[in-house]
DNA sequence: AATGAATGAGAGTTCATTCAT
DNA sequence: CATGAATGAACTCTCATTCAT
């Protein structure tokens, strides 16, 4: 998110910002890093075309990360995981229903993640996790548990102002989950799924905007389970 | 003899014996290749270990198939494409009414295809689609079309029959496809997305009626353009 | 030269021609094998080529021969070394003069071996030799011995009849050996040497006639060291 | 780290040392392959062992040649078609007779190249040309076709200043390549041709200069066509 | 006798990682 | 700090030869 959380030094620098900064390397690193881990997948990236992309030498990627699994973490936490901070102080700061803040988060998410590059990580990780089981845990750890928590936090928001009915939460965090991920696929995953020819038009804010509606229609007020959608009518 | 040492200078002393002889060679790579394409992807699925786990050498997978991306093919057809003549012969005998031949076929995929190992194939292309050029060109064909062709058919029986609303059908056909791909997803990922700990839950027999209903309270006679998800207060 | 040679059984056949005898098998082989080590060389000639052009499996090659090796060796009898007896015995009937003989010779070598398929054998062991020195070995005793002896008889016939002055027989042999050889590269190797489009259409005939011509005209009479070609101003 | 037995998982313990490092990499590679490509033919000379025996690793091999056929064309041009500006060169500069002409680029040949181990890239191409079409082009286009463009160019100076007589320049061409030619197989390979015991004393440059001989013995003067030998009375 | 399925050593090539400069 | 030359394990695919049938 913020491109100033760079792992090495960061002191005052001299003002002239069209000198390549020294210090400007690892974050030139991790953008390309991203880049191309998103565009083709973690072990189909070389570390040299990182580097060539990053204009350093393959050598100096060696310098900042260890190793290419150290890359893709620092990618991760960079652009996501670091943002889970962001994302509970603004919780915090919310004073509005659970269902606007439902929404507003979603939107937000949209813009930040959802539309970014940043996307084609949960592709990724989908793809390759079991291959690369470290990355897998670590991903675990750093995004899917921090999210997980993140909107239990909300729903048990909702639940505790009584809001939401009493959820299983387990079920619930999923369904929200469940079209953020997917949405995240289509916008990668254009050339397996369509025609180049027929392209799809879906617009993705329409979409998380329908899920949601849907999403809130079940949880709000009515006792029940309707989050685990049985015998739910109203869907 | 030849105290050459060049290249086809043989000098096998003990040559572990021939296991056995069969036409089932075919199907078992078959099956071990499914296995490993699913467990690792394309790529990281190492042609020897398809060879050993269908209890053969290395040599003898080449004998049946020119390369790992034929063997990738023949992979799809025996398990995806080859089954499209059968849908599609089920297509023309059904005689109930649309809604009812979408829940029919949907329970039938989700039996035979969805809950399958075969689904990991939907994630695999989605994942090293862009890294493989001639398979992705391929699935487009072999199953991406067909599948697109076999829904566009089942919703235009609708319309023509007048129990579904006028559609786009590009959008239309996505909506169909959208919550399967998801769901095979879902089954192939669980590490990506799940803390074993809380290994889901999500029943997805359930998850398919619901979003059956969803689709089909869209489809049904309201005329305008529901399936797009414009403006649809239902939803 | 004579296709009647073949290793196994020879015995009196039934009459019938039209059917694939058992016995012409091996000739079968040599004929492929022939053709495919003039076409490609020994190293990259596949031996499952060899059975399939001679309509066998590969299984029945080995059958034959115990290894490509072996399966060279024998081309080379069949074709090559069985003949120098038939050569000998000519040599023996000849009661012409030497300049006549060598001439007879020259041109019964060029209509049964240099014109042949065979003369690319020459080729093939120049190039290969080194790496396969069994064969190389087996070719220096089957062809080269034989060959020279041959016409180190001749040349020793000359001098003991008085037509040729003394010679240095070393020397000499190769003399007369240099063109027929080169002759068979040429043959076989126009692409590498010449523009398909120049294609050259030196006549091998009146090339053979005038190397010879210029041989006789030192080998004859003249004392001196015409072969050697030191000082030889005629030349 | 990871325990993926997965691809691009490192398991390197004791890294052997870094030899050297050069900028004369390229030259000793090239060395190196010309040895074994003269030594063992294109198809037998395994990229390893050109890289070892010039130092350095297998992988160092593909850091400097893209692959093994570019790996023998660098050497051909390295060794042969890099010196035709220099030939030509020589050429333009030459004043005296073209008969001198002649026997002074064959000389300078035999001194440069057909003594050398480049001349072993003659043979190669002879017996390997047809297994790989794409070396053969090179070749042709590099090699082949500048030779006889200078040859061409001498004849044609001769016969401009009136030394020889009008020519059909296709077969002279040849006729003053067939010796070179035959003269590289020679050296290249003694041990098919020869016993080693009597292994040959041919004096090559004696040979040469023979051959010259009668050729500008035919050239020169007199009209007709005795070039191409047909009643060549001299001769 | 004949087959052709099976083997497995080995070839060319790639790439994460190291280290001398 | 930065470089990029060097390494070598790993991968796909080939083919002479064997052997169950």
């Amino acid at each position: 998110m913020s491109p100033a959380k760079l792992p090495p030094t960061a002191k005052t620098q001299p003002p002239i910002r069209h000198e390549r900064r020294k210090d400007a390397r690892p974050g030139e690193l991790l953008a390309a890093a991203l880049d191309l881990f998103v565009e083709k997948g973690f072990a189909a990236t070389r570390a040299e075309e990182v580097a060539r992309r990053a204009g350093v030498s393959k050598g100096t990627l060696f310098l900042y990360f260890a190793s290419k699994e150290e890359l893709f973490k620092a990618v991760v936490r960079e652009n996501i995981s670091g943002g889970f901070s962001q994302w509970n102080a603004q919780f915090d700061a919310f004073d509005g229903s659970t269902p606007d803040m439902l929404r507003h988060c979603m939107a937000l998410w949209w813009q930040r993640q959802g539309n970014a590059k940043v996307s084609g990580i949960t592709k990724l990780m989908l793809g390759e996790g079991k291959n690369f089981p470290e990355l897998a845990l670590f991903y675990q750890q750093e995004v899917i548990q921090p999210a997980h928590l993140l909107i239990r936090r909300i729903l048990q928001r909702g639940v505790d102002r009584g809001e939401f009915a009493p959820l299983d939460m387990k079920y619930a965090v999923f369904t929200v989950l469940a079209p953020m991920i997917f949405l995240q696929l289509l916008v990668h995953s254009n050339n397996a799924c369509y025609d180049p020819a027929e392209a799809t038009e879906l617009v993705p804010e329409e979409y998380l905007a329908s899920q949601l509606q849907i999403l809130l229609a079940g949880l709000c007020l009515r006792p029940a389970t309707p989050v685990t959608n049985k015998g739910n009518h109203c869907l």
